[in-house]
RNA sequence: GUGAGAUUAGCUCAGUUGGUUAGAGCACUGGUUUGUGGUGCCGGGGGUCGCGGGUUCGAAUCCCGUAUCUCACCCCA
């Protein structure tokens, strides 16, 4: 038997509704706060993500699907969202045009990982990206959008804040950052040794207990931010009080990808396993620039799909649809007929074999249908059918040709 | 890439120190006087015990390999 290769599930019954009734509804909550939906290729030249994303990072070095084309290209299966939206973005000149430019997208990604609860090697994200607003106010839309869609879906969460500064005052802290840990090198573990070298900042979200007791001492992020990072989060926080949106503050929060600068935002979630991460985004303005556009500010987030699809709390089915039966094999025909007739309007699910009446409201039942109809002999003979409404237990008598 | 635990029917799982023809519940399906539904009654189909080797008179059971799944690390949504 030919399976799916690992990390690659098939999405059907159950969670598909889930994963659909997820996609409407952030597609509604997005389009309620303006942005538009874009579509984005799912196989991207290398060198975008190894710009964008940032070659330090795990998702370039290891976890890409990378393979050279017919044509002799170097081409990767996209590993996230945000560098393929800001390629469109340049290419087709929107970063000439000005103005404020808000896209929302949704799709597979890809990466070469090894799976795990709430991991896969090919999984789904919604995002979001605004360009050309600088205002602290567009970061705090993005948190409010993301807050609006898991309430819609009844999800509980945790949001945390940092901020990672920018180009004036990260890389003095990182020295600073560099230089602490250095001194107590022996003392880290060996993950963070690596890190040292790859990617600095990031030792400050180790696991390892020893690790973070040491790093307690260490220089705090937002206690070296420059004046321009410091107010911006100081403005950020406040308008999250005045709209009624809880956060922590956590010094210790880095993004993966290289391209976030100051605000840094994540949704948790304590109840689906050590991936809680739902949510994650924060703002970019130097990619823009650094994929050869004309420098524009942007900020933005992605949810994981399949993170949060166990949590989703779904809205009551209700009853719905027609079932037609036939009690005798003569009456076939016309239960085909009339289910031809009725499903240019309606959902209509029917049997193509003779049943007494018992075996098929059972299975009207079963289907969670809303209307019973049945066609025996009496019904062959008179041309009128029963129609029973199995939620209200009221039923009628029409004539064949009105249904 | 690293570590641990799993894999028996469509699903959830039993299966004794290795011993006849591998079981249950649910699901599916047929019947239960041609007329009223979630939980009536009676029957039926369905398994290469993940796959490949090995030990043994005999393996679902013990050993080795391998694939996949799960959980965790790394990393990330």
């Amino acid at each position: 038997m030919i399976k799916s290769l690992r990390g690659m599930n098939d999405i059907l019954s159950e969670d598909y509704k889930r994963f659909t009734y997820f996609i409407n509804t952030a597609t509604k909550v997005a389009q309620r706060y303006g942005f538009h939906f874009i579509e984005t290729p799912l196989l991207e030249e290398t060198a975008l993500f190894k710009r964008s994303v940032g070659e330090s990072s795990d998702i370039v070095g290891k976890e890409m699907y990378q393979f050279i084309d017919k044509g002799q290209n170097d081409v990767c299966l996209r590993p996230e969202g945000t560098a393929g939206v800001v390629r469109a973005f340049i290419q087709k000149k929107l970063d000439k045009a000005g103005g404020a430019h808000r896209f929302f997208y949704h799709g597979s990604m890809f990466r070469y990982e090894r799976p795990q609860k709430g991991r896969l090697r090919q999984f789904h994200q919604f995002g979001v990206e605004s360009f050309g607003v600088n205002s602290v106010y567009e970061d705090v839309t993005m948190i409010m959008m993301v807050s609006d869609i898991l309430k819609e879906l009844g999800i509980g969460y945790r949001l945390q804040l940092n901020s990672l500064g920018d180009n004036n005052c990260m890389p003095d802290y990182r020295n600073k950052l560099v230089k602490f840990v250095k001194e107590c090198e022996d003392d880290i573990c060996e993950d963070c040794v690596r890190r040292l070298d790859t990617n600095p900042i990031r030792v400050l979200d180790c696991k390892n207990d020893k690790c973070q007791t040491i790093y307690d001492g260490a220089p705090k992020l937002l206690n070296n931010l420059c004046d321009s990072c410091d107010d911006d989060f100081s403005s950020l926080k406040k308008i999250l009080q005045n709209n009624g949106i809880e956060y922590e503050i956590d010094t210790n929060l880095v993004r993966g990808l290289d391209y976030y600068s100051k605000t840094a935002f994540e949704f948790v979630s304590d109840n689906i396993g050590s991936q809680s991460a739902i949510a994650g985004g924060g703002r970019y303005d130097k990619l823009v620039e650094f994929l050869d556009g004309r420098p524009t500010p942007a900020v933005g987030f992605a949810i994981g799909i399949e993170r949060l699809m166990e949590l989703i709390v779904m809205p009551e089915t209700s009853r719905d649809g027609y079932y037609i039966g036939a009690m005798d094999e003569e009456a076939v025909d016309l239960v085909m007929s009339l289910a031809h007739k009725k499903r240019k309007t309606d959902k209509v699910t029917i049997d193509y074999k003779a049943k007494n009446f018992k075996n098929h409201i059972k299975a009207a039942d079963k289907i969670c249908a809303k209307y019973f109809c049945i066609i025996g002999s009496n019904e062959m003979k008179d041309g009128n059918m029963i129609i029973k409404d199995l939620q209200n237990k009221t039923e009628i008598i029409i004539k064949q040709e009105e249904f």
